[in-house]
DNA sequence: GTTCCTGCAAAAGCTTTGCAGAAGA
DNA sequence: TCTTCTGCAAAGCTTTTGCAGGAAC
């Protein structure tokens, strides 16, 4: 993980971007949880470290990050955004009962879809909810 | 469309749930306007032959009906919601050029995705983001 | 008469904005 | 020095809640 954080991490300098230790805090914390946290729940981490870290350089971050594609925003569902490290392409299961967020691989092209024939995706959420196999057991 | 909205009265009435006036012209709404509306769009429209609507009656209206499946609430972005009225599975793009919103048949069975071997599946949401074939032509 | 529905007002929650001071190049 | 970053405070928006009056059964 720590290898994946440095090539992250040149490939934001190569950008240009400067990495303060707020940044990259942030930054550690979403390669390092990978549970889709919120703003909220970054924030709730990193105060105890950073006591006088504000809301509002979350956010900065988060935006910064998400425009030059480090991250992605997903609404889960709510008013509450969801953030998530990109290190591949993933769609998410929210199981009812349980509550609980799974990852699965996606590989959805365009090419098949056909509303969808000639367009440019760059960008693509899959959620799908449910019941999970071991609440459906019980 | 006229069919569509008597045949989802009906449904709606077996159910045992009332028809207000207000529920009648907000669920004709959405029958009638597929493109996502928003709450606020949803209000904005009607206010002008009902006065007196209120933005709580349009909350509440959307929730009732979304729990019982005969819309779906999708988060496309930002912290507004927009519904969609139930007549089938389908995914939505949005062109970042253009910023208009498709719609494309989905057709995503939980057994060929490895992850989710055993679950069950009973909302899905998918949504790509890019540039529209008219778009790229330009 | 009892239950459910409506809608005003207020509150709650997430996110954005303005701005001044601090840090970095 | 000049640009960029941080973080407080306030505002902006969407959504939810409490509650009283009204409608439906």
């Amino acid at each position: 993980m720590k290898k994946t954080l440095n090539l992250v991490v040149q490939e934001i300098k190569k950008k240009g971007i400067q990495l303060s230790h707020q940044r990259l805090k942030i930054l550690e914390y979403l390669i390092n949880h990978l549970n889709h946290p919120t703003a909220q729940e970054i924030y709730c981490s990193l105060i105890k470290e950073m006591p006088t870290l504000s809301k509002t350089t979350i956010y900065n971050t988060l935006d910064l990050l998400e425009e030059h594609q480090i991250i992605k925003k997903i609404s889960i569902e709510n008013q509450e955004a969801h953030y998530d490290f990109i290190y591949q392409d993933h769609g998410h299961f929210k199981c009812n009962v349980c509550q609980k967020i799974f990852d699965f691989k996606i590989s959805v092209d365009a090419q098949p879809i056909q509303e969808l024939q000639g367009f440019s995706i760059t960008k693509q959420s899959v959620y799908f909810q449910g019941t999970c196999i071991s609440c459906l057991k019980v």
